[in-house]
DNA sequence: AAGCAGCATTTTATCGATAATATGACGGCG
DNA sequence: CGCCGTCATATTATCGATAAAATGCTGCTT
């Protein structure tokens, strides 16, 4: 591994001539630095970052940390990195396989010390566990979870959200509408969120609130979510609509309504949230719920440059706003 | 910020003692342990990573370095995380936007330095560009490019891949498929190589091989992908086929067919490579390819372990086995 | 010609850990 | 009673860079 100090001894010049060099920290002859330029080229040098993080606490890295990387996250991602680079930064991303235990393991002192800053998908971790953490490092929290004041978070309008997707389903027609995904469980706030928004829109549309019509699903793809929806269809328990928690559940409610006969629009309305890349594409077209993701990665990124520029200020809990997209798989969609 | 010295004092012994306990390394007496752990925990230290990186050498993290995060990637990196997690490593994505500039930045001896061994989605680099790379880096390349020997290498059998898909639709029926996001640009492997074995299957069946039928993409999005067989219909070309060179293209496709009114698969049979999770859920289940990710990721784990274990025997160039997954998108299937 | 400002470059100290080597205490043995 | 081996712990050197302070050289002022 060729050091800086090989690079000064090529150049007759000392290691932190070099270093200024590179860095354009203290001003260097014409010269000199062409010298250094050259031995630089000449030995393929490139700056141990490492060393560099040690001495100088910087590692122009920001980490992305989500329950896992596949669909919305994924897509997310994609949307925060470009963000990330254009301040000349590196974005990475980690894994927390949606566990408690994970994600604390990730918020652990050492692993932050990788990071200029970090962006964290909450996933598990309740607002106690959250204020365990003691770090001065700059976090930025997503997601639909209770977290203490002190944190930058951005969530989604999740009840106006389902409320706007149930309503519209109402306005077309639909009088009975599973909520696929929902549960009454408070502390997993975005299913119950969104379950209150569902309900909000069957009150203030005059019909009853059933609960059995929330139909939980035991993991979050789209093979429980059909298997939920096939046992409510084999259960009898008559529907016009579903109201999927997101896309991806609505994809699974898709497949069970297509195996079961039931056509989309017209026996059953279907609505989802998240409005992923695939819901313009899946037949007859996933209405949903648009929450802005660019809106929602600049947010968050500049709530974190905010941070990692120095500011102290209070935290800001922002609530991203939401809209519908009207699709094919409504009746007021195209 | 708290040190292995702190420790040390609040333990009363010397800071290579606190090393040894935590690492378990010299073998220390009981009682002293026992008075560093309480230090350790009475000051809530947590070792720095980077330093010891720069002295050790060692970071145990591995990186998944990816064209984008969404998708095809995203599923496979849920692959590959718990593999590495099992041996007591992180894996952490990076993403290159599928630029040669950006693997190459990637593939930098500084960027690799962080990681003690790196899987590479090879997306943008020919082989030239890659035989530029000198590392001593553990590295497994993944991906439907030509590379040179001296590297890891899994791929999937593609043009077998491509033509079990056509002769599947052939054998029920098809006559005029299209190869949807196919080209002749044999740089471009991926999509040269499905076409090779999409003529391959016409061929066998004694069919005509019209480069018409070849539709090229601009983008490999799912609305590029619909744009062009949108076009394709328009154009009058009659075909009852369609060969999507990626189950993202597929989903495109059964979008824009369906904005057609053609049924599938009565009056178009359709199918996909890489057998994603959502090809089982879009209506009517879409026929696929399926590369068994599974073992792709553990196959390219593998690889890559034998090289961060030391072993230098020469590189091995894995094909991966691809087998037909029938289902509603053409009429073998379910 | 002495003194000093201003700039280019070097020296020194340090980031926080670990590998290799050295020291010291204790017990066993002749 | 003194020598030596063994085990526990401490010292020293180092990983590769950067911040801050020191040095040395020019040329300008008076």
């Amino acid at each position: 591994m060729v050091r800086m100090a090989d690079v000064a001894r090529e150049a007759g010049v000392s290691v932190m001539t070099v270093s200024n060099v590179l860095n354009e920290r203290l001003p260097v002859g014409e010269p000199t630095r062409a010298r250094v330029m050259a031995a630089v080229e000449a030995l393929g040098y490139e700056v141990n970052l490492t060393a560099r993080h040690l001495r100088a606490g910087r590692t122009d890295t920001v980490a992305f940390i989500v329950p896992s990387f596949h669909d919305y996250f994924g897509e997310i991602a994609d949307k925060i990195a470009p963000l990330i680079e254009a301040e000349g930064r590196h974005l990475v991303l980690e894994r927390t396989s949606a566990s408690p235990e994970h994600e604390m393991a990730a918020l652990s002192v050492a692993r932050l010390q990788f990071y200029d800053g970090v962006l964290l998908s909450v996933a598990g971790l309740d607002r106690d566990q959250l204020d365990r953490v003691r770090t001065s490092k700059p976090i930025v929290l997503l997601g639909e979870r209770d977290v203490p004041d002190r944190f930058n978070h951005v969530r989604l309008a999740n009840e106006e959200g389902a409320r706007l997707a149930t309503a519209h389903m109402i306005e077309h027609g639909s009088r009975r509408i599973v909520a696929l995904g929902c549960t009454f469980d408070t502390a997993h706030m975005m299913t119950s969120d969104r379950r209150m928004g569902w309900e909000r829109a069957l009150r203030d549309a005059g019909l009853d609130v059933d609960p059995r019509y929330v139909v939980p699903i035991p993991t979050y793809t789209p093979a429980a979510a059909r298997d939920a929806l096939l046992d409510v269809i084999a259960s009898g328990l008559p529907f016009d609509g579903v109201f999927a928690v997101t896309d991806v559940i609505a994809l699974g409610a898709v497949a069970a309504l297509a195996e079961s006969g039931l056509h989309v629009p017209v026996d059953v309305q279907l609505a989802g949230f998240d409005n992923l890349d695939m819901a313009s594409f899946v037949p007859p077209g996933l209405t949903s719920i648009d929450a802005n993701h660019e809106g929602v990665a600049e947010t968050a990124v500049g709530l974190l440059r905010r941070q990692m520029e120095g500011w102290t200020g209070p935290a800001e809990h922002v609530v991203a706003p939401v809209r519908l997209v009207a699709r094919g798989s409504t009746r007021g969609g195209a």
